[in-house]
DNA sequence: GATGAATGAGGATTCATTCAT
DNA sequence: AATGAATGAATCCTCATTCAT
């Protein structure tokens, strides 16, 4: 009788504690790193206290382990939602580079999360994360196949090399911001630029594609 | 009698130890990040004690701002004594895109260092980083300035944004390197691929530029 | 109708699980100590929950209390089995003191409870056990009067002051092997040396009673 | 000038804050066991802070080591300075278990670090100790060389063992005084009982020997 | 009677830095 | 100019226990 379908309250809260949980620790992690985020930080942001955050993630590195599975999900997840495969060839790179360029620049935690979890040489992934992002890989793959059977890519490029190439330099504008502005006084990030920017990564992919 | 017109002994001792200092905490922050990295460790790993460091470098922030600066030199001096300009611009721009991809490659730990510094937003680094990184973009804008002339560059590019497309490939390849492991299986610096991702870089860029 | 003359299952598993909790506490405490066990651990290497511990047993404390309470109850049974008394008065005393001999060395983990509860100044033990032990004195008491009913004894000694130093012999050769060791190099508990540590035993007790 | 021939006056700070840390953990571990200790009590019943406890030991292990250390030390120490050699093989060895009854008596602490010391099986003690415990065995050795010389001590014992025989009823009169008193109700340590024990080691160890 | 989930209070230890010559 | 000794303030984590059904 009492027991409903659906979770009962308390699983409820408990997920829902867990979520908040992982929203601020994800914001902590990102600002100061690893090392530098502070545990007792995040329990103090949360409603509940920095006991139960070891009741659910176990250590400070199981908790940024979970930050990071959770991140690299949500990511595909958004990435999945939208489909570039209906275009042509040319187009559909070209929209699927413009697609990435706009989810790096929307989420620079993201990108910050990846570059500490790079400093610590990747310790903290799964193999799990593998799957996760497989379909990015061949969604690329399709449409490069699509490319070529069709004539306009005359070179054939790896789609994993592929993804790079965009990856990084949508990676790049966000991650290397900071170092950038103090080095050349000039903001990628500014949203003057943007288009430009957005437009010159579609040419250098179509370019190299169809070159 | 003992003070000659050259260093005296005293000043050579002072900037030997400020040197030895400068390469350990270079190791250390590169490999633990800044908050990770830890001052007790660097003394101990030198032949001066904890408090040296701090007389001579005011604190782990002044140490982390001089081994930046150190880092940022190095790598500028490096680049400094190649010369490309007397190529034409099309074999100009590609020896220099493949000299930025061999320094990173062979300075992981700069890489590193600016990961670290971009995390903490760029606040360690000085405004005198934009003369010594002047040159860098000056260069580049020689040469998109002949191959223009000559024809070949047909797009306008600028050259800081140049410097970017090639920069962000090269920086990827080294930074993000354990990420890319986890999520593709793919080492980005494994050996065998080496040349492939020279020669791609190589295309991008040219195939961009005259496109 | 559920409810038989003998325990009904549920209480069987009950007494199980008790036994099992007993069990697994008994090495943990002896293992390190009242405040070096536990609770978590002793829960862990059962099938039941920390929780079940609590609700048998009340707190770390009460299980504590049982746990040597359950010790002490075994060792007393298991000396009650063995019949000296039909021996003569010197042969019988001596069989006893090697009986407890042989005994403690069986049983190391006893020896350290009752070590751990010393150090916890006996406060866990309860009234019951003075009950359980008197048959230990019993016995010797009647090994002495026989023996200086016969004059083989011809000092009068007091059979709890004679049961110490029994057991002041056999408990120092197991509880303090460790320091014993370090101290001067010997194991107290080496096979090959155990027959002359037993024999000594006896020739101490008989020619301090005969002497 | 400034500077004598004593220590400095830092210095003697230093050790006068070093003897109080380990005056207070000896009574704090001797009181609570290695793993009962708390390392904040012991800091706060000092006047330095628990900060320098750590500059100065390390380790809560560490400060454990050194209390051990500094209490054999002291023992040995006390012993060294009584002489009993001078009197024939049979006081002679009286007069030593005698001592030795004395001394565990006066130090029941020392007694309680000892049984600690073997819960945690001996792996605190480092090898130094066996320099310090050497000479207690060698007088030992002495005496019994002595009384076999002079036909008294007709019975061939090994020091070692001998050692043990008498440590072993001094030790568990204090060591095991709390579960005695809980199962035969008979306090060892009762003054009034107090010299009838002393008297019963004497002639236990003198019958062994002479029987 | 039986139990999964939750937790307040404290635990050992480390951190970058400064004192005091 | 150079340095050995000292330290306040955190830092991550664990402990026995109880809540709530």
């Amino acid at each position: 009788m009492a027991r409903a379908a659906t979770p009962p309250e308390r699983s409820r809260d408990r997920e829902r504690t867990q979520v908040e949980i992982l929203d601020v620790a994800t914001k902590e992690f990102a600002e100061h790193g690893y090392s530098g985020a502070r545990v007792d930080e995040i329990a103090e942001r949360t409603r509940t206290t920095k006991r139960m955050l070891y009741y659910y993630f176990g250590s400070k590195e199981g908790l940024f382990v979970a930050v990071l599975e959770r991140a690299y999900a949500a990511i595909r997840e958004a990435e999945r939602k939208v489909d570039v495969e209906h275009l042509d060839p040319v187009a559909a790179i070209r929209a699927l580079a413009e697609l990435t360029f706009d989810h790096h620049e929307a989420h620079p935690d993201f990108i910050r999360l990846v570059s500490i979890e790079n400093i610590h040489r990747g310790e903290h992934m799964g193999e799990s994360l593998q799957a996760i992002n497989a379909p990015a890989v061949e969604r690329i793959e399709r449409i490069l196949t699509a490319g070529r059977a069709a004539g306009v890519f005359r070179r054939d490029v790896d789609a994993v090399d592929l993804h790079m190439l965009i990856s990084s330099y949508c990676v790049f504008r966000v991650a290397n911001r900071h170092t950038w502005q103090a080095l050349f006084n000039r903001d990628l990030l500014e949203a003057g630029r943007r288009e430009r920017y957005r437009t010159m990564l579609g040419d250098v992919v179509v370019e190299y594609l169809t070159g």
